[in-house]
RNA sequence: GGGGGCGUAGUUCAGUCGGGAGAACGCCUGCUUUGCAAGCAGGAGGUCGGCGGUUCGAUUCCGCCCGCCUCCA
């Protein structure tokens, strides 16, 4: 069974140097197209032969961008070749070229439960895609892609079929220009796109190839577009003509032009003659590795096989690109694909951490096309391996919840709390219930997993804003680097209520990016005012949101940042760069930025590191970066070109796309760095920088928060305020006193602890007693507290036939009753006549009862009404 | 974004119906045995995650927030 991670027995591992030269570190995605095959891996030629292609064709290579979408709040991930350049087509923003061509990583999830189970599904995979934005339309695609297959690639014509959508007719009459037949599919199999909620989308022609009839259903309806393994598609051919709105209308495109994706995994099957993806050149090392672990061999375990492969493959990717495991959205993906995988190599027997190994085969085999895998090959293993030990915490935990349960029937309502909040995958719990041979409502489970995903569905809301545009614009201008205020024109907007969106050209607002919080400020037209209170880059322009007062009407504009807020955010980015570089200096070159936030006033920034910075690093860190500050050095920005900023030493990030011009943010001799967001013009303009914190954010990252600034000064005089006023109560020597205090508070504690003992007892035995119906009933009045008067009730309450109750002036009463009685008499039934008498209220055990809030000038009343109840019930 | 679970001593956790904050391990002191493991006696250690509400009284009930685990999107 599975091994229990036993707890606190982890130990750190060493610091691992990793040297990154700037070479490395430079031009993240960038596919090197060396001018030689120097590979023998068939796919490695044909992503460079691909892109080879279409470059003759004046394509411009475009190096695939991140797993992670930017300017996109639609999409989660990645999930196509075009999700880069969505912009491009809607006229959004203006193309820098109108042909493009790329090798794009995506991840999509939408089919993760074919993947392993067919052999052409999977979540991670490569992307070949061709674009035009307002430039080519179908017939250059087709006849391009036809070609790229038939006479680069000399692949059979007749094993090869397309498709068109059943209502494209020029599509269709190009296809039979080229001597195909193409089938009329609808809009479930021809119709492309949005990637994400809103966008670019359209028509498509698909490029399938047929893998012979040995591997089809045998269905009479069996052709191109069937379900079944036979007829793959291989490329998809979209003619992006609409842009879809949140409301799902779809507006025609104004640059309506080519998207097309193939995938690199299919090409590559039918390339080298293969059934299966995974055969092919890109998995079978991995498939291998997996069958040496295992000790078990591929065939008759494919589906397992091919799940783990394709899992672990998206891993490597997605953590490359900066997403970590964690329990929300992207990470929680991630840990979803990993767990995953661990439970289908469970299903093979296996039940060790052995994700973070295979991982290390991934990168060895896609290291010469990604070099960023291998830069982070550390920090890969060790985030997969601590994941991996998390999740055989996890199912530890599920196991004992599920043996405490074990019954002969396990109710659908139960097997979902295990899944739901105990992460116990449904798969085990099958499983271990069949070993048990208990029955388990499947069915029940379903039926509330079911329940749970529509709930999910209909709370979700989309953070999608529908502009409209009151005029034609195809970019806007940032003037924020030189100039707080401007007039400018209102170009687009989108209201809700009270709440509205503005895109203005130009504008001085800056644009969350980069970790830099967005602008906030004042937008004033003739009549309205629109109090800014963010401001992001949405599909590649500047939008800024607020709320109005006033009536509302597009025109000219004046616009003013808050100006303060920004200088304040100008501090904590400037140093940002110092904390980085002094970060460098003494922990070592191969720290590494994983993230960061520029706040007013105040930073975050997370760094790959394998064990906490000591204290005295981080006094040293601190000082470095104050040292910087009072020197007082000149902040330089420009712009240059990418080569030239590389050449000079500047600091690029991975994940970030850098154009060919680039801004450079250059403090003396001491940091330089490529950097969109604003910063001082001296670092002196800081004034002060206090390190606040050092944590852990996951597994290899740690965090350090620091203020800057007022509110630097603002925390520390806060500080200082609250050690002034504890002064000015224990005197001068705050630390000597306050053990002192602490000391005597303990001796007094105790001595209290001993004389009340004492009283108590004196108490007790001070009680005078009457006899009612030959029980003993006390009632006495008490200084003590609701403690002390529990200590004598308890000594009373040992004597035999006793029961009674005591006062205390400010209303607060306890009743008791000897252990004995309690059958014939309880102490909260005392309590309650006393509260139907004079009022408040009360309860307790049987034996002992408190309560308060009683009219004590009325005692005397409710204690009669109290004997007379007593007499009635000890009548005999 | 929404749902479920959890948050109590240094650690792992118990705490029933709203009324005495507990156990084990660890720690400290002493004793015993001194080959070690240990054994015996005593002790320290708590904002019951935070804030607010209901109540005479909240670790317990309610609301909001924070953190962790988990599921769905």
């Amino acid at each position: 069974m599975w091994p229990v991670v036993s707890s606190g027995n982890s130990t750190a591992p060493d610091p691992i140097s990793i040297e990154v030269g700037l070479e490395t570190a430079s031009i993240s995605g960038v596919l090197p197209v060396p001018p030689l095959i120097r590979c023998s891996m068939r796919s490695n030629e044909l992503r460079r032969i691909f892109l080879d292609y279409f470059a003759r064709l004046d394509h411009k290579i475009v190096p695939g961008s991140s797993l992670i979408p930017k300017d996109d709040p639609t999409l989660l991930f990645t999930s196509a070749g075009m999700v880069q350049f969505k912009p491009y087509w809607s006229g959004l923003t203006e193309p820098p070229f109108r042909r493009a061509v790329s090798v794009q990583r995506c991840l999509r999830l939408s089919d993760i439960e074919k993947v392993g189970r067919t052999t052409r599904h999977l979540s991670f995979f490569e992307m070949l895609g061709n674009f035009s934005f307002g430039d080519y339309f179908k017939k250059e695609a087709i006849e391009w892609a036809w070609r790229f297959l038939v006479e680069v690639l000399k692949i059979d014509p007749d094993r090869l079929s397309v498709s068109v959508h059943k209502d494209d007719e020029e599509a269709y009459q190009i296809w039979k220009g080229i001597g195909l037949e193409p089938v009329r599919l609808g809009d479930e199999d021809n119709f492309w796109g949005p990637a994400g909620k809103t966008g670019a989308c359209g028509p498509s022609s698909e490029i399938f190839y047929d893998l012979g009839e040995e591997l089809g259903c045998g269905k009479d309806s069996c052709g191109p577009g069937c379900d079944c393994d036979r007829f793959p598609e291989i490329w998809n051919l979209v003619f992006p003509q609409f842009d879809q709105k949140e409301n799902g209308e779809r507006l025609p495109l104004k640059n309506r032009g080519i998207d097309t994706g193939m995938g690199l995994e299919r090409l590559a099957m039918v390339t080298s003659g293969q059934k299966s993806l995974f055969t092919t050149d890109l998995f079978r090392p991995i498939i291998e590795e997996l069958e040496g672990m295992f000790g078990s061999s591929y065939q008759g375990n494919e589906v397992a096989f091919n799940i783990i492969a394709d899992h672990t493959r998206a891993l490597v990717f997605a953590i490359t690109d900066g997403i970590i495991p964690s329990n929300e959205s992207r990470g929680y993906v991630l840990r979803r694909l990993l767990r995953r995988a661990l439970v289908y190599a469970n299903k093979l027997g296996y039940y060790q951490p052995f994700i973070h190994r295979l991982s290390m085969t991934v990168i060895d085999l896609m290291k010469e096309i990604y070099p960023q895998l291998d830069v982070k090959r550390e920090l890969i293993e060790f985030i997969l391996k601590a994941e991996e030990e998390r999740f055989l915490k996890t199912i530890a935990i599920g196991l004992e919840v599920f043996e405490s349960r074990a019954k002969k029937r396990m109710s659908g309502e139960e097997a979902f709390l295990l899944y739901d909040s105990y992460g116990f995958p449904i798969e085990l719990i099958q499983e271990l219930a069949q070993e048990r041979k208990i029955e388990v409502d499947v069915k029940g489970f379903n039926d509330l997993l079911t329940r749970r995903r529509q709930e999910s569905r209909r709370t979700m809301v989309f953070t999608t804003i529908d502009l409209n545009f009151v005029k034609e614009v195809d970019r806007v201008e940032f003037r924020g680097y030189e100039t707080d205020r401007l007039e400018a024109e209102v170009v687009g907007f989108a209201r809700r209520d009270k709440e509205i969106y503005l895109v203005i050209n130009p504008t001085p607002f800056y644009p969350e990016s980069g970790g830099q919080v967005g602008d906030r400020g004042v937008i004033e037209g003739k009549d309205f005012r629109v109090d800014i209170d963010d401001t992001f880059y949405y599909q590649g322009l500047i939008v800024s949101k607020g709320k109005l007062t006033g009536d509302f009407q597009p025109g000219m504009v004046r616009a003013r940042v808050d100006q303060k807020r920004r200088q304040e955010i100008r501090r904590a980015h400037t140093a940002t760069h110092l904390l980085h570089r002094a970060l460098k200096n003494v922990i070592g070159e191969w720290v590494r930025q994983e993230g960061s936030l520029v706040e007013p006033g105040r930073l975050r920034f997370d760094f790959i590191q394998f064990h906490p910075i000591s204290e005295e690093d981080l006094a040293r860190i601190e000082s470095l970066v104050y040292e910087k500050i009072l020197a007082d050095i000149e902040v330089e920005k420009f712009e240059t070109d990418f080569q030239t900023a590389l050449r000079m030493g500047a600091v690029a990030l991975f994940g970030e796309k850098y154009g060919d011009r680039v801004r450079v943010v250059k403090i003396g001799d001491f940091s330089i760095e490529l950097c969109g967001g604003l910063h001082l013009d001296r670092t002196g303009e800081i004034g002060i920088f206090t390190i606040q914190k050092e944590s852990g954010v996951a597994a290899g990252i740690r965090r350090i928060d620091a203020l800057v600034g007022f509110r630097a000064r603002d925390e520390i005089i806060k500080q200082m305020k609250l050690i002034g006023e504890l002064k000015s109560i224990l005197g001068e020597n705050l630390l000597n006193r306050a053990r002192q205090l602490d000391e005597e508070l303990h001796r007094l504690t105790s001595q209290i602890k001993e004389m009340k003992k004492r009283l108590v007892a004196y108490e007790a035995e001070q009680a005078k007693f009457e006899e009612i119906n030959g029980l003993k009933y006390y009632r006495l009045i008490s200084d003590l507290d609701d403690e002390g008067m529990r200590l004598i009730a308890d000594q009373l309450r040992r004597r035999e036939m006793t029961l009674g109750l005591i006062l205390q002036k400010d209303g607060r009463i306890v009743t008791f009753v000897n252990p004995e009685l309690t059958d014939r008499i309880t102490a909260v039934e005392m309590m309650k006549v006393i509260n139907r008498r004079i009022g408040g209220g009360g309860g307790g055990r049987g034996d002992l009862a408190q309560g308060g809030g009683i009219d004590v000038q009325r005692i005397d009343e409710a204690e009669k009404a109290l004997k007379d109840y007593i007499k009635e019930k000890f009548r005999d």
